[in-house]
This record gives C-alpha cells, structure tokens and sequence, in this order.
DNA sequence: ACATTAAGTGATT
DNA sequence: AATCACTTAATGT
C-alpha cells in the first residue's frame, strides 16, 4: 500500500521531501461506486487525490434534478477544485462522486501554503491540475453548446473508455440519458443507430465499444 | 408464474 | 430532440 502511494506520488513528477511530507500526513480513504465525495455547499477539510478507481466531477443544478458532467478524475490527479477550497476555506461548488470503487489519499491542507513555496514540483503539479482541468471543462462546454445529441453521445462513450480502461460500459440507456440531460429514448434511439453502424454491441446493462 | 425494470418503436409536437 | 403511449425482452422473487 504504502509502496504504491509513493509510486503513484513519483510519477506525479513529485520530489521526494513532499512526497515525504503528503505521506506522513495524509490518510487513506476508500469509497464505494456511486457514493459521493465530495457534495457542494460542504467544506471539504481534505483534498482527494485518486490512488485507484475513477471519480467523476459535475456540477448540479439547484434542485438537484440536473447534472452536467465536467471531468473525470483518475490515478494520480487530485481535486483542483478543493484545493483551492480548502485553502481558502471556501464551499464546494461540485459534486464529485465515485464512477468505481476507488481508493483515494485525503490530504490536510495544513501545509499546502508551505508545499507550494518550497517544493517547484509541488507548484508545477497544482498549476498543471488547473491547466488540464481548465481544457477538459472547455471541451465539455463545447460539446454541449456545438454538438448535436449523437455527437455528444459518442464522446460520452469514448470518454468512458478512456477513463476506466476498459471497452465495455455498464450504465442503463436511463443513467446516460441523466447524464447527458436528455430521454431515455433518445439514447435508446441514438445507440441502436451506432449498433447499426457497427460502433458498438449491445446487451441489456451493457454497451460495448468495437 | 408474476412483477419489475430495461430497452425498442411509432406517432405526434 | 422531447414526449407519450405502448410493446417486447430480460431479470428478480
């Protein structure tokens, strides 16, 4: 275990004092698929950074019937978001919540100041968080904005894969249909016209990508 | 065997 | 692309 946090710490481009540091201070946490996180308007006293397993971060309407899915979050990425949260003791904005299983480190914010000032790997890795995060979001947005819903479906997909690895899917056309803010039957619609095409395969709970 | 949930489809807006 | 109304298929009890 703790072998494998100092890998995953190291190919985090980090030096070895913080990495020192973060080991020592932090905890470890385990999360189940479909538990939350993190959930807006809380005051995260910790900052997730993923050891294993896949989180996905959206941002909610306000009553809580709409989502729209911003990143995922996978091995070796931390929150962006509650870092600058915790740091500036801020509420949560989004919603992060575990796609699988996954186990995650829980980093005190207590020396983050101190980290950002004497460790340069440390600082370029918060900077590089905000930088990929920044592009995913931009993506996201212009899926929504430009794309159609076929469109929109099949980045879903591919999304999906590359974040978790694997070819096949396991979501209800339901589930997708919430996601992406639309119907079931239109997912219902759309996938049948990719299984035509020859994209994907289908069985009931599970669509794979060919 | 029956009930429930997931997925497919035509018609309408 | 959304909604309705209905059918069919797969699964749980």
């Amino acid at each position: 275990m703790k072998e494998n946090l100092k890998n995953i710490l190291e190919n985090m481009g980090l030096e070895e004092g913080v990495i020192k540091e973060i080991m020592a201070i932090g905890r470890l946490k385990n999360v189940k698929e479909g538990n939350y996180v993190i959930t807006p308007d809380s005051t995260s006293k910790e900052i997730p950074l993923v050891l294993n397993g896949l989180l996905k971060v959206t941002n909610q309407d306000d009553k809580k019937d709409n989502e729209v899915f911003l990143y995922f979050l996978e091995s070796g990425e931390a929150c962006a978001m509650s870092i600058t949260c915790c740091m500036e003791d801020k509420q949560n904005v989004f919603n992060v919540m575990a796609e699988e299983d996954s186990s995650l480190w829980m980093i005190p914010p207590t020396y983050l100041d101190s980290w950002i000032v004497k460790y340069p790997s440390f600082r370029r890795f918060v900077f590089q968080s905000y930088q990929l995060r920044f592009d995913e979001l931009l993506s996201s947005i212009e899926s929504i904005a430009f794309s159609k819903m076929d469109q929109r479906l099949l980045k879903y997909l591919l999304d999906m894969q590359q974040a978790t690895g694997s070819y096949e899917i396991r979501k209800t056309h339901e589930q997708i249909a919430r996601e992406l803010n639309t119907s079931r039957v239109v997912v219902s619609r759309l996938l049948k016209k990719l299984e035509e095409d020859g994209q994907i395969n289908q069985k009931r709970h599970l669509i794979e990508i060919l």
